[in-house]
DNA sequence: AGCACGATGCTCT
DNA sequence: GAGCATCGTGCTT
């Protein structure tokens, strides 16, 4: 059986949460069809002293939800077009966050496969163009089913299976912080 | 298979 | 006004 990811679940160091989320399955209902995929891919950005998490700048407008609970949705824009999903982490008044940069569908194929052209859904903005996820969804508690946006219990990857590296796209961000070892990669 | 580039608009300085 | 937690295309090898 599965079950939805408690609040608790998120409520730990956002490595750890990182490292969870490969292997438990993003689901989205969109006009009443479920849709998901199991996540292959996470980056974690933790805190104000991470140069290259967005919380750097402090408590804006856009980074507020990091400030907020855990468990919580973190959607943003950027590059002019795409949008980007992280699950909130750590205690609440901390900023941090999972950035879900891939999913290998699993349900709604045929949705998914219309929504993205045929292509594929390994990168952060494939996967929310490919489950219909936007800015309205920033803020809402994925611990719950209420917003149609959540993340379950999946499968179990075993360490040998996960790739750990530097994160990527952080073209212009100093040391230590460009080459911390805060992804994390599922290649089957 | 890999690299260069343009798209496109929001956020923070 | 600069920079962006990216993507798809088109060109070169």
């Amino acid at each position: 059986m599965t079950i939805l990811l408690p609040i608790e679940f998120y409520n730990r160091p956002t490595q750890t949460v990182a490292r969870e989320l490969i292997g438990a399955r993003l689901v989205r209902m969109l006009d009443g069809q479920r849709l998901a995929g199991i996540i292959s891919e996470t980056e974690a950005y933790i805190g104000e002293a991470d140069l290259g998490c967005h919380a750097k700048a402090g408590k804006t407008k856009r980074t507020a939800v990091m400030y907020g609970p855990p468990g919580h949705a973190y959607v943003y824009f950027t590059y002019g077009m795409h949008w980007m999903l992280n699950a909130v982490t750590e205690t609440e008044g901390f900023p941090a966050a999972v950035l879900i940069r891939a999913i290998q569908p699993e349900e709604g194929l045929e949705v998914i496969r219309s929504r993205r052209g045929g292509r594929a859904t390994d990168g952060p903005a494939k996967l929310t163009q490919a489950l219909g996820i936007d800015g309205r969804l920033n803020g809402i508690d994925l611990s719950g089913t209420a917003a149609g946006l959540w993340i379950e219990t999946g499968i179990p990857i075993p360490d040998q299976a996960v790739t750990i590296g530097a994160r990527v796209g952080l073209n212009t961000v100093p040391e230590p912080w460009k080459g911390k070892p805060w992804r994390f990669r599922y290649l089957p």
